[in-house]
DNA sequence: CCGCCCAGGCTGTGATCACAGATCACTAGC
DNA sequence: GCTAGTGATCTGTGATCACAGCCTGGGCGG
C-alpha cells in the first residue's frame, strides 16, 4: 500500500471516554488538595457539576477507590480517606523507600535530556518558592513536576506509575496542610533537598539522590505529623 | 454503654457488593494464569457466566484496567495485556527493587509470629515442589503465599498493596509459562532462593533477604524471557 | 424546654435500555 | 477463484430507572 507510511503516522486518535475525563478531573482535585480528607462526594452531585450522567462518575470513582485515593464507607458514603498517624507514617516510609529507589536509578541511568528537564523543573520551583509571596498552589504543582521529572528518568515506567498512585493517596493530606501553613515548607528544607538531589543526579550518585529524596519526603511528613490534624493519638 | 466492647468486636460486616465479588473472581483468574495474555474478555459473556448483570462486571473490569491488569484496546476490546520483552523486563526490575525492599524490611522488623508463618509457607511450598509429580497450580498458589507471608512481615501495608498489584500484572505471563513448562522452575532455583531468603530473615539480614528475593524474581524472569512467548524481538 | 420518632429525601448499587462503532461471515461481482 | 462490499451481530459506553438503606429535619410527647 502506498499510503501505509502516512497512515502509520496519524496519532491513533486517543479514545477518551467521559469516564477518563471524569477520572482526571477528580484526580486533579485530589492531587491539588482541593478535596480534603474526610470530605464526602456524591455521585449525582458530581455528575451534575461535570455535566454528565452518573455512569462516568461511577467508573472514575470506582477506579479511585481501587487505588485507595477514595473510600466508600460502610454507610455507602464516598469520602476521601482520613489517615491515622500510623497509617500516614507507613505511607511516608513507603514513599521514602520507593521514591528513593527511583531517584537512585535516575541518578545512575539519566540521559542528558532527562538531566536538562530536571534542571528546568528545579529552577522553576526555586523561582516560585523564593518569591516573597509564593503562590502555594503553583508551588505544589511545580514540586510535583520536579519529582516526576526525576522519576521519569529512572527508566522504569511501572515504578513511575506506582509513585503516581502513592502521590494520589498522600496528596490530600499533604496539600491540605500546605494550604493551611504555606509559610514553612516552601522556604527552607524542600529547596535544600532538591538541590542535593540535583547535585547527586548530576554526579550519577545513586545513594546520594536516594538520600536527598527520602529526606525531602521524611521532613515534610515529620512537619505534617507535628502539626497534628491526623486522627488517633 | 455496657455493650460497647461487645459491639466493637463484631466483624463490622463487610459490605460485599456484587462488584467486589466479580473483581475477586477475575483477579483469581488472572493471578492463576487462567487468563492468558492476549485473551479477550466480554462484559456480557462474563456477566452471563457469573450470573449477574453487566454492571458489576463493568466496575470490576474498570478497576482492573486502572491497575493495569487488564487493558481496553482502541477498538473497545477488553484484553489481558500482552507485554513486550522490554516491558516485561521493566516490570521484573521494578519487582526486584520493590519486593527487595519489602524483604529487607521484613528481615529487620519481623516478629516471631511472622517468622513462624514464613517457615510454615516455605515448608508447604517445598513439600509440593519436591514431589515427583508436582501440582503446578498448587505450587503457584503456595509460592504466592510464601512471598506474601514475607511481605506481610515488612510492616508497611501500602508496600504490600503495591506488590499485590505488581503480581496482578505479572501473573498472567508468569503462570502461563509455568503451565506450559512446569518442570523447571519448581525443582531448582526457586527452592534455593526461598531457602536463602528464609535464612536471611531468620538472621535479620536485610541485604541478604533482598538479594535472595531479587534473585528469585530475576531468575524466573530470565527463564521466561529465554523461552520467548513475548512480543517484539 | 428537651428528647425521641418518623417521614421524606438523600445515598450507592444493580438492572435495563439505547447507541455508535467494530468485527466477521457471507455474497455478489470481476 | 479471489477480492471487495455489506449487513447481522456483538462490543463498550452512556443514560435512565428501580430499590434498599441511611441521614436528617420537623413535629410530637414528655
Amino acid at each position: 500500500m502506498s499510503s501505509s507510511s502516512a497512515l502509520a503516522e496519524l496519532p491513533q486518535l486517543d479514545r477518551r471516554t467521559l469516564g477518563d475525563t471524569t477520572y482526571e478531573a477528580l484526580s486533579d482535585l485530589l492531587a491539588a488538595g482541593r478535596l480534603a480528607p474526610g470530605d464526602r462526594l456524591s455521585l449525582r452531585r458530581s455528575a451534575a457539576v461535570l455535566g454528565v450522567s452518573v455512569m462516568p462518575v461511577r467508573e472514575a470513582v470506582s477506579r479511585l477507590v481501587a487505588e485507595g485515593a477514595l473510600e466508600v464507607s460502610p454507610n455507602r458514603a464516598i469520602r476521601v480517606p482520613t489517615m491515622t498517624r500510623v497509617e500516614f507514617r507507613a505511607l511516608a516510609e513507603t514513599r521514602m523507600a520507593v521514591e528513593g529507589i527511583a531517584a537512585a536509578r535516575a541518578a545512575e541511568q539519566r540521559s542528558e535530556e532527562h538531566l536538562a528537564e530536571i534542571h528546568r523543573t528545579e529552577a522553576a520551583f526555586r523561582r516560585t518558592a523564593e518569591r516573597a509571596d509564593p503562590d502555594s498552589a503553583m508551588a505544589v504543582a511545580l514540586n510535583r513536576d520536579l519529582h516526576f521529572a526525576i522519576y521519569a528518568a529512572c527508566g522504569l515506567p511501572p515504578l513511575r506509575e506506582i509513585i503516581a498512585r502513592l502521590w494520589l493517596k498522600a496528596g490530600p493530606v499533604i496539600n491540605l496542610d500546605l494550604r493551611a501553613h504555606p509559610e514553612r515548607l516552601l522556604q527552607g528544607f524542600a529547596l535544600r533537598r532538591h538541590a542535593e538531589a540535583l547535585r547527586a543526579i548530576e554526579a550519577r550518585d545513586g545513594a546520594g539522590a536516594a538520600a536527598a529524596i527520602a529526606a525531602d519526603i521524611g521532613e515534610a511528613a515529620e512537619f505534617i505529623m507535628s502539626r497534628g490534624g491526623l486522627r488517633d493519638g
